[in-house]
RNA sequence: GGAGAGAUGGGUGAGUGGCUGAAACCAACAGUUUGCUAAACUGUCGUACUGGGUAACCGGUACCCCGGGUUCGAAUCCCGGUCUCUCCGCCA
């Protein structure tokens, strides 16, 4: 969530910012939120005043009692009340009051960056990087929901049976590849000076709020309603709230963790062709990246994520593009996003593999996750990225890879697969 | 699931309703002493909001798991909730 010290010492950058995304009536609700903070501050110090009296009233009276002037004391008595009243009143109204300022910033999304171009859809995503020639398929060439049965490495439909739509069973050399690809993304990521953690796959309702998926998008995650927790659709959630409520010391930064979760996705309202095969499911693999850094730090950490992801991408041999996204299309907690785009050269399609973000203060005002500086505290930086996600990566592979003797295999999978080709 | 115990600052841990934002100890930080290390000594040592000041800083309020209540006054008393631990049961 933004900050209202912040949005009040940067009002203009922050509407011109707020009017990248496309958002209405900026301005409004930015108004909005500083005339109540105003409210707050004035109903807040009026009731500190009446505290201040009351508590000094009380003092007295404890004294009065102890030396044991009993009527003197009751004298003062009767003054309390009043203050009691007016106290007591101002501090529901302050309680509302912030109630409502609170709401009103979880409604207001991230400022972007300087550099976040304007636009409402993917179409306005700047591309920062292609590669030259796409790869041509023959008119054989088969799209990967047609390549997994033929090979049978993935079973939809005995997940429909156990589980549903969007579940899929990955089989024999398919099951391993997936194995695979998670270990060598670990490896490379441990290469890469990160630590590896091992979270839990459901999280409680603090956590969802931490990192910004409660309350915009609820829907989006399932929820265990007997225990009230959520599963995860990301190793973000439990990986950046281990930092929520904290103080880190400078010798503790940066911090950088990569987890492998399981993700979870409702998908609620995806539909139709786009949703084929691998290319969106209700359950998915994914090593995540994490880091949390100091403001002055974080832009060139968003740097090293996104080389980490790009050498992944080169290492796999798949044709990429990596996309800048536009105020319309980005995240509602992030201040700039990466996007790396993998080409599924059977679908003729771009396929998101990795989404490398830093969100500035925006999580970590919520999560409280700051350092010292001196002697006050300050909001630390909080970035993410997928190192990778898996079922695409799997899905460019096997299109682009199939040949008439069977699918290659990366050479880096390689030692980690134990075969080079999948075959029937 | 059954029974019991508990939740206090970075940690351990004290706390008769007013003198407690909170003892003591440990850790940490700064300094003195010291050839170095160690030891000893001195000092600092929570967070948020808020008023004043360029600032160092000074003042106010709140916070002893959370939410209510009693009281002039609550870490302390009462009610409700959450969580943790121990034992038993079940179980990968």
């Amino acid at each position: 969530m933004l900050q209202v010290s912040e949005i009040r010492a940067n009002k203009e950058k922050v509407l011109i910012g707020l009017r990248k995304r496309g958002l209405k009536e900026v301005e409004e609700k930015i108004d909005e939120v500083l005339a109540l903070d105003d409210k707050r501050k004035s109903l807040k110090t009026e009731m500190d005043v009446a505290l201040a009296e009351a508590n000094q009233l009380a003092k007295q009276i404890g004294q009065l009692m102890q030396s044991g002037q009993k009527e003197e004391a009751e004298k003062i008595k009767s003054q309390t009340s009043d203050l009691k009243e007016t106290s007591k009143k101002l501090g529901g109204e302050l309680e509302s009051t912030e109630e409502l300022l609170t709401n009103k910033l979880y409604e207001l999304p991230n400022v972007p960056h300087e550099s976040v171009p304007e636009g409402r859809t993917a179409e306005d995503n700047e591309v920062v990087f292609q590669v030259g020639t796409l790869p041509k398929l023959p008119e054989s060439a088969k799209p990967h929901w047609d390549l997994i049965k033929e090979y049978d490495i993935i079973d939809f439909d005995l997940g429909i049976k156990i589980t549903g739509a969007g579940f899929p069973v990955y089989k024999k050399q398919g099951a391993r590849i997936v194995r695979a690809m998670i270990n060598y993304f670990l490896d490379q990521a441990l290469d890469a000076g990160y630590l590896e953690m091992r979270p839990p796959i459901v999280v409680n309702k603090e956590s969802g709020y931490g990192t910004g998926q409660l309350p915009d998008k609820e829907g989006q995650m399932y929820h265990a309603t007997a225990d009230d927790l959520y599963l995860i659709p990301t190793a973000e959630v439990p990986i950046t709230n281990l930092y929520r409520d904290v103080i880190l010391a400078d010798d503790e930064l940066p911090v950088k963790n990569v987890a492998y979760t399981p993700c979870f996705r409702r998908e609620a309202g995806s539909w139709g062709a786009h949703v084929r095969g691998l290319n969106r499911l209700h359950q998915f693999d994914k090593v995540e990246i994490v880091q949390v850094t100091t403001p002055e730090e974080s832009y060139k950490a968003l740097d090293g994520m996104k080389n980490h992801v790009e050498r992944l991408i080169k290492n796999l041999e798949l044709p990429y593009r990596i996309l800048r996204l536009c105020g319309g299309d980005m995240g509602f907690t992030s201040a700039l996003t990466f996007d790396f785009e993998v080409y599924s050269a059977a679908q003729k399609k771009w396929l998101e593999v990795s989404s490398v973000s830093n969100f500035e203060t925006y999580q970590a005002n919520r999560l409280k996750l700051r350092r010292k500086v001196d002697k006050k505290t300050e909001l630390l930086h909080t970035l993410n990225g997928s190192a990778l996600a898996l079922p695409r990566i799997l899905a460019a592979m096997l299109e682009n890879n199939q040949t008439p003797d069977g699918i290659k295999i990366p050479k880096v999978l390689v030692p980690y697969t134990g075969f080079n080709m999948i075959k029937k």
